[in-house]
DNA sequence: CATTCATTCAATGTATTGATTGATTGATAG
DNA sequence: CTATCAATCAATCAATACATTGAATGAATG
């Protein structure tokens, strides 16, 4: 028995309803829409979309039999096609939701016990890489993470932080490293990262504690083999 | 005020989930998942998806959060996550379904009344190509084609429709043309994508009546201003 | 500890998607 | 008929997503 029936096309189709509401602007102009009837130029004021993107962005969803339009004079009002949309949305909400509750307990759990799980220890560092839990990032200047950084570890000096923030993904863990346990940029980092509400860690010793191995570990050999 | 409510990130957060439910693979692999713990070759296995293909898909679950793993042996079990996962896709699917079921009404709309409503006017044509609900659909050879044709009409020889068919967009009627009235390219197009579940009607009048829009339209210059 | 198996990574080419700009269409008012 | 306003189209560019290939990792087995 062939598995025949798992390619059947309403799996594209359904496919193709979840990617037209996989954009956040889509899903900015359906919530208006779902309150009434609007014209397009109201949503792109409601919504601070630009006009031409606005459009596109409602001929897709009216492509995707989302919204349904009619003439009024000059204008074209977008209305919610029938059938259970607001169900999917309100589905998807509640799971976005529920990820986010279990992120919020993860920030919690790591936030109550401040000072004991600042530092992660090379060991749990490791291990979290290898599960993708973690996300590492190096605050040093740019020039110092070219010359070298632990595997992984994206940099954004701590100056750019604030501005960059976005770049850092939300469900993650995110452990910044510097020059080591004299050096107070990552501890800043932590600072601005936790008043964000990121999970945030340290990896203390930095990129010279990466370098020598033997300090703390016992029988794993990086350059020596 | 500002719209800044309306920017607010769930958007985004809800607008990343759906986009990870926006191919059809990895739908394929949920619902296998949702059966129960399984391992990634088995996955390739029952969805027929390339080894390293799905790996990354799995992936790209597993970052979203909507599948979890564990180590067992060599192998890697992946299990549906916690959360309502299933109702979000439930929701999907259903809607999927309804908008099935508006075109298939559509669809015996149209072939209920197969002659009198086979043939489409050229009123029609051009009211239902504005507000978007119909494809034309050019069936003469490709050198015809390439020498005029109706404006925004695909061409696909007859020949090659059959096997060209994931061309054409399923929610909309079709509307086939060809040489004209004593042409019966069109009505063998018709015989294959009616055959194929397709809403699908004629331009008998073919290219030739696009040309001379005097035959039966009342007040319209095409060519003459 | 070399081999094998299951999985993942990394790199590449290609296709899709989205934003932006300026031109165009459709409907109304003067 | 022309001017104006709302909306869409068309073209372009940058960014992203997918599939595919071959190499690399991690765990078990002899």
């Amino acid at each position: 028995m062939k598995n025949a029936d798992v390619h059947h096309p309403i799996f594209d189709e359904i496919a193709d309803l979840a990617r037209t509401l996989g954009h956040a602007h889509r899903l900015v102009l359906l919530r208006h829409i779902a309150d009434g009837e609007l014209a397009v130029e109201q949503l792109t004021q409601l919504s601070g979309i630009a006009l031409a993107n606005t459009s596109q962005h409602l001929q897709h969803l009216k492509r995707a039999g989302l919204v349904q339009t009619r003439r009024d004079g000059k204008r074209v009002l977008y209305r919610l096609a029938d059938g259970p949309i607001e169900n999917v949305l309100t589905a998807l909400r509640s799971l976005a939701n529920h990820r986010r509750e279990q992120i919020r307990e993860l920030i919690n759990d790591t936030m109550s016990r401040p000072d004991r799980l600042e530092n992660i220890s090379r060991e749990e560092l490791v291990r979290r890489m290898r599960d993708d839990e973690i996300v590492l990032l190096d605050v040093r200047p740019q020039e110092e993470y070219a010359a070298g950084h632990l595997p992984g570890a994206i940099n954004i000096p701590v100056g750019e932080l604030e501005e960059r923030l976005a770049e850092l993904p939300r469900e993650k863990v995110i452990v910044a490293y510097c020059r080591g346990v004299q050096c107070v940029l990552s501890a800043d980092a932590l600072a601005i990262l936790r008043a964000r509400g990121w999970a945030s860690r340290r990896f203390e010793g930095g990129f010279p504690e990466w370098l020598t191995p033997s300090l703390d570990v016992d029988g794993m050999d990086y350059e020596s083999g």
